[in-house]
DNA sequence: AGCCAGGACGGAA
DNA sequence: TTCCGTCATGGC
């Protein structure tokens, strides 16, 4: 199926890292001039879930390789694909040069809503870690313990395991997957959720704070982590989740603190910008 | 070769 | 409270 629709870019919704199983299927094309190449055709594919999704992009001509029942029953709101980012847009500080800047570079970034448990594993995992290493970890854990699938184009991708899956597991198991010291985190962290010591159900139900006091109680789970879970899982776009990137934005360009007054309730969004920026720009 | 990565944790000061 | 050492691994 095929949309149309403005502040949405699917390489930069790739490039932001929120979203570690978003990944390009063929090599960008390049022009060999060096200069702008606007017809560019990216081809990505998304899993989430059990379901695998081929995603295409050329200018803001976008293609979904799903039915429209399914793009009504769940891809539209994976996507928030009804929130009006230009309005976030709009509110940043005209005299704001690097958010503008920021804005300018990933402006088509969408913040997604993306299942609970995977979101909490994945960013266990992220902690002093880098992108394309917290992507392989991933794809190792799925691939290992996952359900394998076809996608019905002849390739075969693995689903995330559950909590109760991944409980079933002794440390032994984890170590193929090269997690290093965060593979302690991960078991415990099923275990909990799989002996229902922590609720995920009612996780949603809660504001952002509680959502995020909750998340904490959960081993190898701290303020940042909790925070880009409540971000990209639960939609909490006020949380905004400080690693070492943000970090050296607020230093270098924030030194009198960042206006989190002005972006009350949505500082989140904001914060995927700086993110995309500083790490892209390095 | 060496610094760094979407930090968390336990203990010390 | 804040600060510090430690944790495991590999990308660049």
């Amino acid at each position: 199926m095929y949309r149309r629709a403005k502040n949405f870019d699917i390489g930069q919704i790739s490039r932001s890292g929120q979203c570690f199983r978003l990944n390009p299927v063929a090599e960008p094309a390049v022009n060999p001039e060096g200069g702008e190449d606007k017809k560019r055709r990216e081809e990505y594919r998304l899993i989430v879930g059990k379901q695998a999704l081929y995603l295409k992009q050329e200018g803001e001509e976008i293609w979904f390789s799903c039915e429209e029942s399914e793009w009504e029953k769940f891809w539209r709101l994976y996507f928030d694909w009804d929130t009006d980012y230009g309005a976030f847009q709009a509110a940043v500080d005209p005299e704001d040069t690097y958010m503008q800047a920021a804005i300018r570079s990933g402006g088509g970034i969408r913040i997604l809503r993306q299942p609970l448990w995977e979101t909490v594993v994945s960013f266990i995992i992220s902690q002093q870690n880098n992108i394309p290493r917290i992507k392989k970890c991933i794809e190792s854990i799925c691939s290992r313990f996952g359900q394998e699938c076809a996608d019905g184009r002849g390739c075969t991708y693995y689903t995330f395991p559950d909590a109760a899956r991944l409980a079933s597991l002794s440390p032994e198991d984890f170590a193929p997957c090269r997690l290093g010291y965060r593979s302690r985190y991960i078991l415990a962290t099923a275990r909990m959720v799989a002996q229902g010591e922590m609720d995920l159900q009612m996780l949603p139900e809660l504001p952002y704070k509680e959502a995020r006091e909750e998340l904490m109680r959960l081993p190898g789970v701290g303020k940042k982590v909790a925070d880009c879970i409540c971000l990209f899982a639960l939609h909490h776009i006020e949380a905004f989740p400080v690693d070492t990137h943000i970090q050296t934005m607020l230093r270098e360009h924030y030194p009198k603190g960042f206006p989190f007054d002005r972006y009350k309730g949505f500082a989140g969004i904001l914060q995927q910008y700086g993110f995309y920026y500083e790490s892209s720009i390095r």
